[in-house]
RNA sequence: GGAGACGUCGCAUAGUUCGGCCUAGUGCACCACCCUGCUAAGGUGGAGAGGGGUUUAAACUCCUCCGAGGGUUCAAAUCCCUCCGUCUCCGCCA
């Protein structure tokens, strides 16, 4: 949710930003004005129900042979109220559906327009050349007994897979270096549930734009996680959290299975391990004052970049366009790994400086100095995922079929220092 | 899954019997000052959250919040319903 001050103070803002994103600008004002009518009936139900209130004492010390006539009065009182409360309440509801509508407005310098109008910040690393016919990640995979297709969608359907081998190894050691490294800037490693409650699901913006995105279990009336960055949002809810306490910021590294059902991706993406319903991602999560996000946004993008260049991958960073922006982002920056079967670059990481709104909507508060409380900022970021895998072993295959262990991975994988083809 | 107990403004509690004197009391912790002086004790005062009005701001003022949401009533922490959660015991199962 954005702030309701902004939207007074400061409309045009807001308006720009829809633009930007391709969204509704008429809906600022529908908006502007559903506050106003909002404050006014609210001001109206308010100065009956103080009228009601000192009624009320006046009837409770009344002595018992006026009662009749006074209960009489505040019966008729007591209905006026009511109405005017129930015209509030409505209003009330009006402008909470319409701001809350409003995506959060971008930072200067997001560009306007889609999918396809991000802008290239940089290119790192040398993208691989061949003087072989590369193998594909899935080739790759079968070859080195790493990952199983076939019986995955055996046993779960399409888009499952089970991890084998030294693909099973490789995952963990991917985990495993990005919490190594996570823990060296003072994240707090999270194990997260991946099944919640549906008002964090809606408080982390999730099932407006992404509904059908996302496993629902009605029988529980749960939801499947599709990132662990809805617990971590959820983690801190309804709390006041003592950021000076902390040095400024709060940190947290969340591990978990992440669950989607890629609906409306049929057909893009089938083969391989790029696009599955079910993968394990380490994410970075920070709670930081406003003024520092977007510093923290550069910082969650210097250490995905630092995991990337570790894992020997070329790579380019990208400010995704107002259009492509989730509501709750601000700003976000993708990492594309350089796929070269595909002869293009694929996202690993994503981050995302959310500043105050996905706060707002989860009522995240820290102290200012004056003693009154005020959202925080919140900001998420991959640090690794399975998808990475495509990337490591389409980079560093052999003409044999075998794969180069990138140096930085090798401690992870018990000095291993290439994958071979099984018999 | 069954039975029971419970949920109060940081923590702990009073209040619920029998609706109005609750503008939710008290203790601890906290903040400021005072006293005293040696790491403590005492004294005085302050202090919850959200939203209106007003204001440069402060101050002031009003409304709401007793797990959440409904209901009854002139009036609900208190009565009724639903849900959520915690604890205890039993059952079942990794």
């Amino acid at each position: 949710m954005i702030d309701p001050q902004l939207l007074r103070d400061s409309p045009d803002l807001v308006r720009r930003s829809q633009d930007a994103r391709g969204d509704s600008v008429s809906l600022v004002d529908q908006a502007i004005e559903a506050d106003a009518r909002r404050r006014s009936t609210i001001g109206a139900f308010e100065a009956l129900r103080a009228e009601q209130n000192a009624f009320g004492k006046t009837v409770a010390s009344a002595p018992k042979d006026e009662k009749q006539a006074l209960v009489a009065k505040a019966q008729e009182l007591a209905a006026r109220v009511k109405a005017a409360q129930q015209v509030a309440a409505d209003a009330d509801g009006e402008f909470t559906k319409l701001v809350g509508a409003i995506a959060n407005p971008i930072i200067d310098g997001v560009p306007s327009g889609g999918e396809d109008n991000f802008v290239t910040l940089r290119e790192v690393g040398q993208k691989r050349e061949f003087d072989f016919e590369p193998r594909d990640h899935a080739d790759l995979g079968e070859l080195l007994g790493a990952i199983d297709i076939a019986r995955g969608v055996k046993v779960s359907g399409s888009r499952f897979y089970f991890l084998k081998g030294v693909g099973a190894r490789l995952e963990i050691a991917l985990m495993n270096m990005a919490l190594d490294r996570a823990l060296a800037e003072n994240f707090v490693p999270l194990i997260t549930p991946t099944l919640v409650r549906p008002e964090i699901m809606a408080g982390t913006g999730f099932l407006g734009e992404h509904a059908d995105e996302i496993y629902y279990l009605p029988a529980d009336d749960l939801y499947l996680t599709g990132t662990s960055e809805v617990a971590l949002a959820g983690f801190h809810s309804d709390e006041i959290i003592d950021l000076a306490a902390a040095g400024g910021s709060l940190r947290y590294a969340g591990w978990s299975t992440c669950y989607r059902r890629e609906a409306g991706s049929a057909g893009r993406d089938n083969r391989g391990i790029l696009r599955v319903h079910q993968f394990n991602k380490l994410e970075m999560f920070s709670y930081v004052l406003p003024e520092d996000a977007e510093a923290e946004h550069l910082r969650l993008v210097s250490y995905q970049e630092a995991m990337l260049q570790a894992c020997g991958l070329a790579y380019r960073v990208i400010d995704v366009a107002a259009g492509d922006l989730g509501s709750s982002a601000a700003r976000k920056y993708d990492i594309e790994a350089w796929v070269p079967t595909q002869g293009t670059y694929r996202e690993l990481t994503s981050t995302s400086n959310c500043t105050t709104y996905q706060a707002r909507r989860l009522d995240i508060r820290y102290r200012t100095e004056s003693g009154k409380t005020a959202p925080v900022a919140t900001l998420n970021g991959t640090l690794a995922t399975t998808r990475w895998i495509v990337a490591i072993l389409e980079t560093h295959q052999n003409a044999d079929g075998s794969v180069t262990v990138p140096q930085a991975l090798r401690p992870y994988l018990g000095g291993l220092e290439r994958f071979e083809p099984i018999a």
